[in-house]
RNA sequence: GCGGGUGUAGCUCAGUUGGUUAGAGCGCCAGAUUGUGGCCCUGGAGGUCGUGAGUUCGAUUCUCGUCGCCCGCC
């Protein structure tokens, strides 16, 4: 499944847990694998700069296609040069394919098997998406991974919506993969099926013939118990192809990265880190600091004693707080920087522990720091 | 000094033709947040209704005194 564009190494499967640690060569550098990808929805990773998502050891950042399609719009984007050189970002760009945001953001119109036709969040101006249209505009954008246009079904819908929501993801994949002629972005299926395992099981079979240079899990983590997508991820890693790279989409409190992991995930995306830095709270070793909270009133000590990124080497809590209590930016900017940086830090561990064949250990200490609100396995 | 106005939550103000547990916005406190509409959302605490007396079955509401503040005049 290899080009001169893209290959994946598996350097290791730890053989216990089946948690993978690999090397993802792109045509825009490699990525270390398991990988927590920072998200950069309008072009920008909201409140950090480049140079600081290098410092704190971004590897790959995801954009977004329905954003950037509404605006600026792709074409200018890829009259700039295209999205890396727009907005100066020189490594790895994976774009969503804008199907998982015509049904969360967009107020829909009509699903039809041609495509979906909604109205624009931004002017409520009216547009349709069909799996040609999305891979144009991954095309126009440049990034090294393109996602396939698929139709999510929210959790509770029942078997028969899930089965049609499922099977027209998989005729749009077919389209998709028909419509994408480069061999420089590598085109990612994505599993659906909502929590009805033979679904799943069915899309996954589905999507193995397009599977190229790698595959995606969607749907998950919409609202359902974690317990539930645990039993989802269970039944389908033994299935999954291992020559690939695995994505779980839209995945990212610290324990879901951790299970995921164990569950042989190898990419994560999540807005959570800058989501919650932008409303006051810190992800950390040492689990959820919400620096809102009064009780960081005069607390002079950093946020996470074993985080040595630029925010908890030179801020306390209580300026933080501030920060945050009083809305300056550089508040919201402070703690997204820090909690990217501590995702990657825990993405690191996690493959070093991979790599080195103490990943349960590394996983147990994880919880145990994590203190009250740790999941259990 | 005289005349007028005003005093209700930390702040800015509603309200009651006299009637059970007096409201809002903001602020404060806390929660939420998972393929991103940064201002969102959900809870909570907080008031002897300036103060003293009177009228009344009952006063934050009416009357009088008093204190504070604002405006005008001298």
């Amino acid at each position: 499944m290899n080009n001169q564009y893209f290959s994946f190494e598996l350097q290791k499967v730890d053989p216990e847990t089946g948690a993978r640690a690999g090397i993802f060569h792109t045509p825009h550098g490699d990525i270390e694998t398991p990988v927590y990808m920072p998200v950069g929805t309008q072009a920008t990773v909201k409140g950090m700069l480049p140079k600081d998502l290098k410092e704190i050891g971004s590897q790959i950042i995801l954009s977004n296609t329905y954003h950037l399609y509404m605006r600026p719009g792709d074409e200018l984007i890829a009259r700039a040069g295209g999205l890396h050189k727009f907005m100066n970002w020189d490594r790895p760009i994976l774009t969503d394919s804008g199907g998982f945001q015509v049904f969360s953001l967009a107020s829909l119109n009509k699903i039809t098997d041609d495509g979906v036709t909604f109205s624009s969040h931004v002017d409520g101006s009216r547009h349709t998406f069909t799996p040609e249209l999305a891979m144009k505009i991954q095309h126009n954008l440049g990034s090294d991974i393109i996602m396939a246009f698929d139709q999510c079904s929210e959790y509770g819908y029942d078997h028969a919506q899930a089965r049609l929501a499922m099977e027209r993801t998989g005729r749009w994949l077919e389209r998709c993969y028909l419509a994408h002629d480069n061999e420089y972005q590598a085109l990612f299926p994505i599993v659906q099926g909502n929590f009805y395992k033979d679904l799943r099981r069915e899309s996954l079979e589905r999507c193995l013939p397009f599977v190229k240079h790698g595959i995606a899990i969607g749907g998950l983590s919409v609202g359902e118990p974690k317990s539930l997508m645990y039993e989802i991820m269970d039944d389908l890693q033994p299935l999954l192809p291992t020559d690939v790279p695995r994505y779980l989409m839209g995945v990212g409190s610290p324990d879901c990265l951790v299970e995921g992991v164990l569950r042989g995930i190898d990419m994560f995306d999540c807005v959570l880190a800058t989501r919650v830095a932008r409303n006051g709270t810190a992800l950390t070793s040492r689990g959820k600091v919400v620096v809102r909270n009064g009780k960081y009133k005069e607390d002079f000590t950093p946020l996470d004693p074993d985080c040595d990124c630029y925010c908890c080497r030179n801020y306390t809590k209580a300026y933080l707080r501030h920060l945050v209590n009083v809305g300056e930016m550089t508040g919201a900017m402070l703690l997204s920087l820090h909690n990217i940086a501590y995702l990657h830090k825990l993405m690191r561990g996690l493959r070093e522990s991979i790599l080195g064949g103490y990943v349960r250990d590394y996983v147990r200490e994880f919880y145990r720091l994590q203190g009250d609100c740790a999941h259990e396995a």
